[in-house]
DNA sequence: TCTGGGGTCCTAGGACCC
DNA sequence: TCTGGGGTCCTAGGACCC
């Protein structure tokens, strides 16, 4: 048995939480620069705001209803995140934090206890300790606790709490056919128009379907969906984050950008970042990507959007070395001409820090792999203590005039001293 | 003026091996 | 007329998730 437990509008109950005039207002929280909305309060998703609507489209419908705009707060989520996991780790010995806000728990043998009951209290004590509304989903496969939780949010009469396994087989029948199959985990878009164009429309077709035939015509993939839409559960619960196969770092800039060296700073300081999450999860990069991109949406200017793959002789994690020939290759793509509107780093090829080989013929001496690693070592420390970039190479640079707009910020109310809320006593 | 960022998995096809 | 059988690795593209 297997609980879902997700937050509602999760940036915007973070903002809530701290900001108390914000409750019952139209509240949206914007994407990196502004850009679009990704994440809105209910009362913005009744005006009909869709996810990922860009902003200056809404300054109408904003200015009519009063919607209230805020640039998103990582640092803020990010830290509420850590809270709710850890409040909710009380509740089941067995977690998978699922992301930023949603955790699977495990309920296996709770079947003795009124598990809706729990679901409450659950929801009561991050009510509580956080101020974070939350719904929690129960059911017998993972997939059919995510089905739940869907139920919980948008059927109010269950109080955000759904139990699926105290269904009747009727009850279940009838709760299914009244879905839509788009809604189940794993049906993203396409696959529901190809579906639908098979008559399954909603979860009750799809989970009564030949399962031979949909792997044959799908995938593995959808066939698994359709277990355990049966309750045969086929996704275990995955306690331990597995370390990533590869670790991204872009970024949209607050202006387009001409300039060789205007981009130089920023590949740096994305690589620099990217550097920074493969040392934390111990592992060394084998290769390296660098790619440009113009701003898709000016369909009247120039296009151009390459990338670069960068092979290393031997992995590493060292920040310099990477940088080098991220730059190395950020020269080779580069062309004057075009106005760009993005830039990135993948680091790809990770392996483990402790296990990956050296090349036979390196050129590199023990003991300046030693001094390396020592190396990233003071520098990790120094910006986890004083705070990000406080170290950092030239190569980033100091005069970010690309760097994301910001125009509706707020504090950072849990990690910055200066930022902390103050509350009165009357 | 203005449109995010970061991931995973599966499949098919090509190239290559013995 | 007619040309084996079994396997791996890599890549690109498509789909999905938050």
């Amino acid at each position: 048995m297997f609980a879902l437990v997700d937050a509602n509008n999760f940036y915007v109950s973070c903002h809530r939480a701290f900001d108390p005039s914000l409750k019952g207002k139209p509240v949206v929280v914007l994407s990196n620069n502004d850009g679009c909305c990704v994440a809105r309060s209910n009362e913005v998703k009744a005006l009909g705001v869709k996810m990922g609507t860009p902003w200056f489209q809404l300054y109408d419908l904003a200015k009519q209803h009063g919607i209230i705009a805020l640039s998103s707060n990582y640092c803020l989520y990010g830290d509420v995140s850590l809270r709710f996991m850890r409040i909710l780790a009380q509740f089941s010995p067995v977690q998978e934090v699922y992301s930023i806000d949603e955790c699977f728990l495990d309920f296996t043998g709770f079947n003795y206890i009124d598990m809706t009951g729990y679901g409450q209290t659950i929801r009561q004590r991050v009510l509580q300790w956080l101020g974070l509304p939350v719904c929690v989903g129960i059911g017998p496969s993972k997939t059919l606790a995510k089905l739940s939780n869907y139920v919980a949010k948008k059927r109010e009469q269950h109080q955000g709490v759904f139990d699926y396994s105290r269904l009747s087989q009727q009850e279940q029948d009838e709760l299914v056919s009244s879905i839509e199959v788009g809604e189940v985990w794993g049906i993203g878009r396409r696959l529901s128009e190809r579906l639908a164009r098979q008559g399954i429309e909603t979860v009750k077709d799809l989970r009564d379907a030949d399962t031979k035939t949909l792997r044959r015509q799908f995938s593995v993939v959808v066939e698994r969906t359709v277990l355990e839409l049966r309750g045969v559960s086929c996704l275990d619960l995955e306690e331990v984050a597995q370390a990533k196969k590869e670790i991204v770092s872009s970024r949209s800039f607050g202006k387009l950008v001409v300039k060789l060296d205007d981009l130089q700073q920023a590949v740096a300081s994305y690589t620099s970042r990217a550097a920074e999450k493969l040392r934390r999860q111990h592992s060394v990069a084998g290769a390296l990507q660098v790619f440009l991109q113009t701003n898709p949406h000016k369909t009247g200017e120039l296009q151009y959007h390459p990338n670069i793959l960068i092979p290393l002789i031997e992995p590493t994690a060292d920040t310099g070395l990477l940088v080098s020939h991220a730059m190395r290759g950020l020269k080779r793509i580069y062309k004057p001409g075009y106005r760009y509107q993005k830039a990135g780093v993948m680091l790809m090829d990770l392996s483990g820090a402790k296990t990956s080989q050296p090349d036979l013929f390196s050129h590199v001496s023990t003991q300046d792999r030693q001094k390396s690693q020592r190396r990233m070592e003071t520098l990790d420390h120094i910006n986890r203590k004083m705070g990000r970039g406080t170290l950092r190479l030239a190569a980033e640079g100091f005069q970010h005039t690309w760097k994301v707009r910001t125009d509706y910020p707020s504090p950072c109310y849990t990690t910055r001293w200066a930022e902390l809320p103050i509350a009165y006593a009357k």
